[in-house]
DNA sequence: TTTGTTATTGACCGCTTGGTCAATATAGGT
DNA sequence: ACCTATATTGACCAAGCGGTCAATAACAAA
């Protein structure tokens, strides 16, 4: 009916938008042309003359998906603080928040993971922003590692910064489905306790043996 | 063509392992009535026969999955070890082994994790599932804050068994889709080596400041 | 105004889906 | 052998899917 021509670029990124929306309403079964179309109030074939194939629909929301979300500003707040520890707790902290400020970018991510299992492409970006995720927590790790060469013989650099992604995953998996029972707080402290032990510096007031012997 | 009858519970096993076999194959996107007959090789008005809808098929399914898979027998090799940390250990290394040997199930549980996100009587499964896994690490966690008490002060049992929870499931989210290029066994240490400096026992040999001061 | 380019649409196609149903073959009790 | 139960099937249906295409409206350039 009433019909505005739109320059190609802002045509795509509306798509882009309405995709989303339907991907985190229904999730990616959900995600249909046509449903797509509806959300953007346009025909499902404009649609199709602006992607070409559903499956290029799907793989640019992914691309838009990982441009969007606001992964590791690890700029301004964490780098302020002077030791490693303390920057490895303001990012845990500032990821944790992520989970739960955007849920939806979360949940699709994890969407787009299980379809990874059948489809390479969408594995191969999907393995790439979890390497790109360790990354970020890899050079921290290697600063605890060097503070205390001792005490973590054999350990890597790599798989501390692995089971620090898990934290996160682990925490957005067991509380996005069941928020109000499970206690995010409660496993923000436990986390924040165990890296504790992890390299607290060892002085009298916190030595582990104060409270035995 | 050829017919034979077999009694209503041999037939739902036999649909049900069919179903398992399609959805482990070509995910629950993939999971279609048509399929799974085709899997079972009988027509597809006999799989809507025992099942009525493909909405109990696929709760069926999942109620199958929980049960079969081989979640926490805790009993023998566990209960073994005398201290609670070794205890632990072998609970973690028990499901790491768990999920390269079942990965098949493992996945199809994250896919039911995700379809909960819009289909509440799955999600409240799933997040039973989840709380049951968590019982299982708490009691575990309890004997080592009784322990430690100073060490540990504010941290809940639950917390931990959170914790600990996320390392698997994180180890599994990072490790299947991408399993050479993830060391899981650099993953495994790196948790070990975690979990040793939780409440390890304290000696001369393996204090902390031994290499310090 | 005319012309040419392109964004947009509705109609259409072939295919797959979940679901229904009458017809039929099978087994067991008598 | 007959009869009743039910397990099993192929045919059918409406709905929704991705995708194609000719027709058309909007816009810029001439």
């Amino acid at each position: 009916m009433v019909r505005r021509r739109a320059p190609e670029k802002e045509r795509r990124e509306q798509i882009l938008w309405a995709a989303f929306e339907v991907a985190a309403r229904d999730g990616l079964a959900g995600l249909t042309v046509r449903a797509v179309a509806a959300e953007a109030q346009l025909s499902h074939a404009l649609v199709l003359f602006h992607f070409g194939r559903k499956e290029h629909l799907l793989q640019e929301l992914l691309g838009w998906l990982l441009a969007t979300t606001s992964v590791f500003d690890v700029s301004e707040d964490v780098v302020g603080f002077p030791h490693a520890l303390d920057r490895l707790y303001a990012l845990l902290q500032q990821e944790m928040a992520r989970l739960t400020h955007e849920p939806r970018h979360v949940r699709l991510f994890f969407e787009y993971w299980a379809l990874g299992a059948r489809h390479e492409p969408i594995r191969v970006r999907i393995s790439a922003e979890l390497e790109r995720y360790r990354a970020a927590f890899r050079e921290n790790m290697e600063e605890l590692l060097l503070a205390e060469p001792a005490t973590f013989a054999g350990i890597t650099a790599d798989g501390l910064a692995a089971v620090a992604v898990s934290l996160i995953q682990g925490c957005a998996m067991q509380a996005m489905n069941d928020p109000e029972h499970f206690d995010t707080d409660g496993y923000l402290v436990a986390a924040r306790g165990i890296i504790g032990q992890l390299a607290a510096p060892v002085t009298p007031m916190n030595a582990r043996n104060s409270s035995h012997s």
